[in-house]
DNA sequence: AAAAACAACTTGCATATACAAGTTTACACC
DNA sequence: GGTGTAAACTTGTATATGCAAGTTGTTTTT
């Protein structure tokens, strides 16, 4: 009779999603409050920044998905919001009209510069609360997972997972 | 002028914000996908789980709010949807009438039990992907993180944060 | 005991996230 | 060179999340 108290403990102390969850919500209010001068939360300026980093300063949506792990569907409106606060373009490719290029415009270019310094004090303050080795261990295990996660995974070298 | 390029690059390497929200959404997309069939999502069985760790089987919002690192507003509403479903009851507290307590339904706690294979199943599939290694890494690393972040630190040994 | 202060939520507003079902454009094949 | 299929999004719908500003009930002050 205390089967299901006992699995509930079991859930409760091996979860690996309610920990993911929780940890990058404490994180996540951890960025957006020290980037709150900026006017750009966390999620913004890494969407921002993604598309800073694409050749050309340009990036494919698709690409985008890719690159943030994020549905495409999702990338859509997260894009809408800062495309209509005039942080970013979003235009079709040239060589194909289904593919949809986003690109930061000079205003997106001069706030997500802005927001560095914001940036680099949240993840300062972030890697003090942890300690330098809690944090790389938080590190290395979050790319870990996200690569072994990925859907790419096991297309390369030969892995011993089966996705077949 | 590869200066905010550098920059950009340094953000994308660094940020732990960027990395735990990825994987969260990654390790989220896989506990969902593994529940479907329960007609639940992870971060449902999670609230439910941890009302039924209250003693008694009921928790305060608060407390919830407290374990789960959520906002209680978030809360509120995350509630609202179990509560029409008819998974749990939200009443008050007879000794503060501020207080709401959370209590799971018979279907919530035969829902629950029901959900339990598919989220084993789920969390033995991430841990054979991640490997049993990277899995623990990861949890350990998580829990550090939680820890150190929860607005309860600092309370236990003599700390140098401002409360007061 | 009335007033002030506080605690525990709830609501308004905004963003983030995902799946399923559509839409538009490219491409392959006949 | 039309047709069927596939790719790259977009939209509909639903949940998740948080801050700021209420609301209601409790406790503390005076």
């Amino acid at each position: 009779m205390t089967d299901h108290l006992d699995a509930a403990r079991v859930m409760a102390a091996q979860c690996l999603c309610f920990r993911a969850r929780r940890t990058a919500r404490a994180i996540t209010r951890a960025y957006d409050e020290a980037l709150r001068p900026t006017g750009l939360q966390a999620t913004q300026v890494t969407l921002m920044n993604a598309v800073a980093l694409g050749p050309d300063g340009a990036q494919p949506m698709g690409q985008l998905a890719e690159i943030l792990a994020l549905e495409i569907s999702t990338l859509t409106r997260n894009l809408r919001a800062l495309e209509s606060a005039g942080l970013l373009d979003v235009g079709r490719s040239e060589t194909d009209r289904r593919v949809r290029v986003v690109r930061l415009t000079e205003t997106g270019k001069t706030r997500l510069a802005g927001a560095l310094p914001y940036w680099k004090q949240a993840h300062g303050e972030i890697v003090t609360a942890l300690g330098a080795d809690t944090a790389a261990d938080l590190h290395a295990a979050l790319d870990a997972t996200a690569q072994a996660m990925s859907p790419a995974e096991g297309r390369k070298a030969g892995q011993k997972h089966s996705t077949a």
